[in-house]
DNA sequence: TTAATACTTAGGTCAATACCTAAGTATTGC
DNA sequence: GCAATACTTAGGTATTGACCTAAGTATTAA
């Protein structure tokens, strides 16, 4: 119900916990229902509820009740900002070290003449 | 001190929080010292310190002492191994939403409501 | 129409997290 | 040497997070 703007922020805390985790790659091979999810945990059902709601308070699931089940999905676009973020810094050091690597060919190109 | 084997989960984990991420935010682009890197927080010292500890516990970020000064610098490689295990969730819900696609299609032509 | 199923709500505990202040230690500049 | 600098340690509080049990509600199957 609460679909955030998916902070990569957000979108990492969300997997930050075990459980949440593989809720995300369980349901990447496809859309369950909560007690399919629920399974293969030890966990009480209540208790494994939360982490379904903070994934879709996240918004990085949603989720669509129908009669007495309520099928979950994941929601692609928060994985794909999170990853971009995740890009962008290493990108940032990357060019960074390029950058200092040629400056140390300069200086060793230097010494050699 | 405590370097993990970089886990994706420990990797989100550090950086479901704003204080953490803007700390690698600022170590993307080059090493820092402590102080250097708290300036911009209105937090106090020991609370700020909590982080970059969390972050190098976790093997985000690596740290030497030389003299008073405790200089910073990023650990690419947890960073990369976040990114491959989003963009392994990617690849697997992109093929099955393909696959639906081609389904739905399918049946969309057989039924008649 | 009753019983089972599939959640859902309402509490309550316990540990971890994110902050704080106060008082250290170790280096360095004057 | 002595003061300023750059952390560091040692506490303490308050909120959040991850779990639990017990008791609902709504839907479906028999």
């Amino acid at each position: 119900m609460t679909l955030q703007p998916a902070l990569p922020e957000h979108t990492f805390q969300a997997l930050g916990d075990p459980t949440r985790r593989a809720i995300v790659e369980r349901l990447s091979q496809g859309p369950a229902s909560v007690s399919e999810l629920a399974a293969p945990f030890e966990m009480a059902l209540p208790s494994f509820l939360q982490h379904l709601k903070v994934l879709e308070g996240r918004g990085l699931i949603r989720t669509v009740k129908n009669g007495r089940v309520r099928r979950c999905e994941i929601i692609p676009e928060p994985f794909d900002a999170a990853t971009r973020w995740l890009e962008d810094q290493r990108t940032l050091w990357s060019a960074r070290l390029d950058r200092l690597d040629a400056y140390l060919t300069t200086l060793k190109d230097g010494d050699a003449s």
